[in-house]
DNA sequence: TTACTTTTTGAACGTGCGTTCAGATAATTG
DNA sequence: CAATTATCTGAACGCACGTTCAAAAAGTAA
């Protein structure tokens, strides 16, 4: 079933959105126009429509689907020590980003182009996210392996440092993604014992 | 001297980037209109002409401004011993950033609204700021006071981590800016010694 | 007050925007 | 094949954009 008559919709679809999220990175939300959207999938400007309402929902879509990859993604295993938990977070942090640089960069630049209502929507699945790490931090303290003053403090510094790795990393550098993730394991662990 | 007949472009002047400052950080370069920009400062679009060429030009003007006073700001005295040094980078980083947002976040956000040449002017201030971090990790390292693997990726984490600070402090919350201080600067401490 | 300069207005320019929609086209079904 | 449906085109809508410029206004100097 589904599959109906005259349908490239499951073709079209995924490209309209890989058009949307590679253009949205590189030039920005407002500087991106229906039509260079549409050129870049090799399409009329109004075909578009077929895929989303409009063009703020397209940003969001973007927005919410990498939100909830990245939160579907990350694993935490509470019988692990907290040292254990805290260094799969380093790891698994800058792995994902370093995986879809379009994507998170526009989670962070694009917030402001949201909607109030898609603005919170977002802005909760990013502070569930944040609440995974500062679990750890907490039962770390509270186990006596971390000494932190204020762990919401320290979860924000600690993801603002994780993900600035994307502002500079490139792949065939002076240092491997493995290379850069120790050292920053090994920053992040002495920042927090 | 100077002041000659008819002129009220000294007024009009700041007032020009004052309300571009304010209107970029608000929305964003591309979506701010020189009309809306004219309509802050109370004057029809064609008279912004008289004080920036070009709308371009406004940005760039005020990204160079905060870089520069950025740069004459900072402080860092190589008599002092590493750990010293560093704190007083830190304390200077936050307090520095905090008192003007907008024009911290424009220069985060707008880099890439630059021309090519206007962005590789701006890159290279951004760098002198970051080589003074660098510097006195090196030196730190250099007198076995700081433990870095590599001085340039911790330049870089401590300034993500840093400047993160500015999304989400805000004055007369649950901690004041001189604990916050306090709680970065501990960390930064830790994770280089 | 007159002569002069600086600053501002207000209209105009060509261009591109997001979105809509009737009609054309292409794919599937039977 | 014909019938049906999904998809796309191409033109149009009203509106806003950055920038220019002649003419008007406002400020200063003598």
């Amino acid at each position: 079933m589904a599959r109906t008559a005259g349908s490239h919709s499951d073709i079209t679809g995924p490209r309209v959105r890989d058009a949307a999220l590679r253009l949205f990175a590189q030039g920005g939300y407002a500087a991106v126009s229906m039509r260079a959207i549409a050129a870049e999938v090799g399409v009329q400007a109004g075909a578009l429509y077929n895929y989303t309402p409009d063009k703020q929902s397209l940003l969001f879509d973007l927005m919410e689907g990498h939100m909830t990859e990245l939160l579907e993604a990350v694993r935490d295993d509470p019988a692990l020590p907290p040292e254990a938990r805290l260094e799969a977070f380093v790891a698994f942090h800058i792995r994902f980003h370093h995986a879809r640089p379009d994507a998170v960069f526009i989670a962070y630049m694009e917030l402001r182009n949201l909607t109030d209502e898609n603005f919170a929507r977002v802005e909760a699945l990013r502070r569930r996210y944040e609440d995974g790490l500062e679990r750890i931090l907490r039962e770390g303290v509270a186990a006596g392996v971390f000494r932190v003053e204020d762990t919401k403090i320290a979860t924000l510094a600690i993801i603002a440092m994780l993900t600035g790795v994307n502002t500079w990393f490139r792949a065939g550098g002076r240092l491997s993604l493995e290379e850069v993730t120790a050292q920053y394991r090994d920053m992040v662990r002495r920042a927090v014992t």
